[in-house]
DNA sequence: GTCTATATTGGGATAGAC
DNA sequence: GTCTATCCCAATATAGAC
């Protein structure tokens, strides 16, 4: 059956799924069914955890059909995989064109601190990531994709502290996952513990340290 | 068969859990029988993920019988308690020693920076962690604990860093709460991309960051 | 209790309507 | 190019026989 050699050999081998769309197209690019699956499987998943997420229950709460899902994400894996680069990059994007407008400095520092703590305050989003996660370490297929989506999340975070850093600088890259391991970090303490937890102060602390570190770490170089 | 309310009734009506253990025992202070259902439960939980975590299981891998969890831990929720204060805390207890020899300063910091960036290394750990968070945020019972125990984890950090910090410096707070932050974040991102991510790098940036913070402060209150 | 038959569910795939 | 209606296979759950 995987090769299916009784295929006509004039048949282009199986007709491919027409746009297995990347994973990496923002909610708002997508085709309106798409887009109406990625968002209903995050309600599902917010609201029941992740045995909620069958293909069967997706497609009810979209009102669409099962089938639409391999149609426009090629599988279950693809549907999530475009799942978690909402929860993950579209938080980013205003962040981004926020600090992309500040000039290299402590001020854009602390702007680019106070965005993460703003990433790290949406704790519905980071509920259904943690919800997430081993099933995306135990996927073979799902976790290159997020470790890719990581890689491009530290790259972020090294041009907004750190611009023109050199791409094998490794106290750049060192700080690009310390920022990312602080939010997804203090996102999780905040699930544990919403009502004692003080998540903004962590992100102070974070504002000051970095800044304190590029200082003299210019100092140093200089 | 719940009630049994036909033994008899010299029986002393169902032998109440002697001594639910506290989740905060460690490991080498549990009875033989404790520590082998949660040792059993720890390697099914990296072998197999959540799912593979029944009682069943669990009692046949440790060579125990099923009864012996609600003996020594009260119910499910109270094993997996003490999984995670042994996934959590015996990692610590090492690390915790080496820093209370080490006299304050920078050189105590960069050596419990390195502490924790042990802990992040131990992968197994982490990866039996991160599968039980979703279903620690779901449950009533086991929430509480393991917020409990991410508090005492922020106060070592704050008492190898700043030691005689005030208990309500919010600085203090976030900078403890940071630590542990990186911690967890780091492991993730071990976890998503074990090959190509480099953990150290971001507790070599962490070392230097929080020097130069403390040393930062320090400053400011003189 | 143990086992097997059966029903249900879930992920994936195909054919064909429009 | 989009979509619906089915079908398939495997895994799981349930039920009843023993």
């Amino acid at each position: 059956m995987s090769g299916s050699s009784d295929d006509h050999i004039d048949m282009p081998a199986a007709p491919p799924p027409p746009l297995p769309l990347p994973a990496d197209v923002p909610l708002t690019a997508m085709p309106s069914v798409a887009r109406a699956l990625v968002e209903a499987a995050r309600r599902l998943l917010v609201a029941g955890g992740f045995r909620a997420l069958t293909l069967e229950a997706i497609a009810l709460e979209a009102g669409e059909n099962k089938a639409m899902v391999r149609y426009y994400f090629g599988d279950k894996d693809g549907l999530l995989a475009a799942l978690v680069d909402s929860l993950i990059r579209d938080n980013q994007v205003a962040a981004n064109a926020e600090m992309r407008a500040l000039q290299p400095g402590p001020k854009r520092i602390h702007a680019w601190a106070d965005g993460l703590r703003r990433v790290a305050a949406d704790t519905e989003s980071f509920y259904a990531l943690f919800s997430l996660v081993p099933h995306i370490i135990g996927s073979k297929r799902l976790r290159p994709r997020i470790a890719d989506l990581y890689e491009w999340y530290r790259g972020l975070n090294i041009e907004a502290c750190l611009p023109g850093a050199e791409a094998q600088d490794r106290h750049a890259a060192g700080l690009g996952a310390l920022l990312t391991a602080v939010v997804d970090g203090i996102a999780l303490q905040s699930l544990l513990d919403p009502d004692r937890f003080d998540p903004d102060a962590a992100f102070l602390a974070l504002g000051d340290m970095v800044e304190a570190y590029v200082e003299k770490r210019r100092e140093a170089s200089s």
